[in-house]
DNA sequence: GTCTATACTAAGATAGAC
DNA sequence: GTCTATCTTAGTATAGAC
């Protein structure tokens, strides 16, 4: 009866925030050692080498991808406002994975890309039925992509991100030109 | 009367592709010299530093981000139509300073933040006139994210980025939900 | 399960020859 | 203007103590 590994998900806190914040490059296996308040070796023992680390990255994403679309199925707003809603609304644990994912599928890495292309195929079809065809869907999807791209970006510079009732009216201006 | 210096440019050209292809942590100063068929002491001539070769990057995407500026605004089709379409036909010169500056920015690189963030708010100034509102505006400029995360990300994954007469679908869309 | 110490490799940068 | 050689530091990984 072994409680969940608490330093296991430590790391991988330290890791994704480090990716987040400061990119692939400063995300060695010291810093993040260090941000999650282990030493090297201690992280080497939870992750044998840096592709294990990643590995474990890409699992955790898997685990919240499937939660994730459960409540988009039951959204009561329905599914295209919850799904760009959702996107722009950036720091929750399942954004976090997917922008982190995102930066070791630029650094070329086969299991983080294929993961997010899965994720963008599962997106699509759970609002493929509540668009009117294929160039709304795209529109919605893109749209999402876009938002994340933005919010990702930027931890000093100014958030070029709606929020609030600003956001409201961009989902209401995409709900209007593209609901089925 | 000396030509321009052909060496400094081929480095840009490969560290360009390096970003891109293989991302921030492959990009490594003998990884650009080894793809620009120099050597790494050759390299250091052109560019004293890392960060002298991030700068040059940066630099590249300011002049090229005049012109397209200017076509943008002289663009028959309408600066709408003119800056979806060529958010999506990455592979130009500028879309790839564009994506290549935005690993930098991933890195924290403050001075790629700073070129991305300007660019954007000259993109925003441009379309402003032609949209009917800030969630029109909004609509664009996010689409047009959308559209450049996904092409930048697909190396040997599916594309997802719509073309030809799908991408003109989604124009037509766009336009006539924004259109002032 | 976590640490310290250490080995090995690769990255950034300099010096000086050509 | 470009090269080779070399120095230094940082990154990955292993071994073995606690």
């Amino acid at each position: 009866m072994s409680r969940p590994p608490r330093a296991r998900e430590k790391v991988l806190d330290a890791f994704e925030s480090i990716l987040l914040e400061e990119g692939e490059r400063a995300a060695t296996l010291e810093a993040v050692a260090r941000r999650a308040g282990v030493s090297k070796g201690g992280l080497l023992y939870h992750f044998g080498s840096r592709d294990a680390l990643d590995a474990g990255l890409v699992d955790r994403l898997r685990l919240l991808a499937a939660d994730d679309m459960a409540a988009l199925h039951d959204a009561p707003e329905g599914p295209i406002w919850y799904y760009i809603a959702t996107s722009a609304h950036v720091g929750g644990p399942f954004d976090r994975a997917i922008s982190a994912v995102g930066r070791l599928a630029h650094g070329g890495n086969a299991l983080a890309r294929g993961a997010l292309a899965e994720l963008r195929d599962a997106w699509a079809d759970a609002i493929r039925p509540h668009v009117r065809d294929e160039a709304a869907l795209e529109l919605v999807l893109l749209l999402s992509d876009g938002l994340y791209v933005n919010s990702a970006l930027l931890n000093d510079v100014p958030s070029p991100v709606p929020t609030g009732e600003a956001l409201e009216a961009l989902i209401r201006l995409v709900e209007g030109a593209t609901r089925a």
